[in-house]
DNA sequence: TTAATAAAGGATAAAAATGTCCTTTATTAA
DNA sequence: TTAATAAAGGACATTTTTATCCTTTATTAA
């Protein structure tokens, strides 16, 4: 459906955006434990989003990433199509290049539906709104999947 | 979203059913070519839904592969089922095992729209149902993608 | 019984995705 | 200016998916 890539992408983002306060800046290591990825991979794909400006990073000392105001209202969306590509939105579920609303397979409606319904998951949610979901805790990823409200 | 393999097996039964009438059976290369697939991959693919009985085969001269009539109504999720597991329909759209819907994730509702219509898109719909909306003519793969009602 | 035919199945190869290691570049404080 | 720190980036390794090749097994007709 969506690439691991993709999945530790989002995780990261929703991670630090969770953080967003007073200028702090996260390092590698610490996100890539967090969020429960591989560092070395989580390295690249943090280096990415950032080259897409959908999170900031700066070098050196005291550096990091970290999430600037006016990037806290972008869809999840961009970071799948900064990652993956938006081939999921758009590709025929038989694979058939040929296919289109106007020629469409034997699958086209019912398939598209679902692909519209993914689509309209990752446009329709921003990084700030799933941050806020997150609950305070000692570990982030324990805490993502748990709702705010039904926090123990 | 769903294997390269998988579609691949969806197509060459949609053809196997589109072409089930009275004893015909068709052979490997032929399939693989109708459904522009490569020959020695669609093999393993027909041999996997051949062992989970969604289609018939038979070895020898005069042999190959066919559909039987108790196997028309089957649903496509079948072929999935078969060849990429039910996996897609089930997991976590950020990959967290602990996410459930006791407890979700921020993504967890949404997602879990696009996941269900997937879902349904697949269950909902018979091999039979499928076969019926394909286009008579010289090359299958292209009027897959052309229903019944609209063909040239 | 033999030769021919077609799927089954094992082994291997190529490509893509995932994951790792190490060097380079930018930035900071001392 | 130097040492330390952290991301950028290149090269490589591993795993998974996709694809190919070749041998074996089953079946048929002659």
């Amino acid at each position: 459906m969506i690439s691991k890539a993709c999945q530790y992408g989002i995780r990261a983002t929703i991670f630090i955006v969770s953080r967003h306060h007073d200028g702090v800046k996260l390092n590698i290591s610490e996100i890539a434990r967090e969020v429960d990825a591989p560092e070395a991979f989580m390295a690249k794909i943090l280096q990415v989003l950032s080259k897409h400006r959908i999170i900031t990073s700066l070098k050196g000392p005291y550096g990091g990433f970290f999430i600037e105001d006016f990037q806290l209202e972008q869809p999840v969306i961009k970071i799948v199509n900064a990652i993956d590509g938006m081939s999921v939105f758009e590709e025929c579920g038989l694979g058939l290049k040929q296919c289109s609303a106007s020629h469409p397979c034997p699958m086209h409606d019912q398939y598209k539906i679902a692909r519209d319904a993914l689509q309209n998951a990752f446009l329709h949610t921003s990084l700030r709104k799933l941050a806020q979901e997150v609950n305070e805790g000692d570990s982030f990823i324990k805490n993502l999947a748990l709702k705010k409200s039904e926090s123990c």
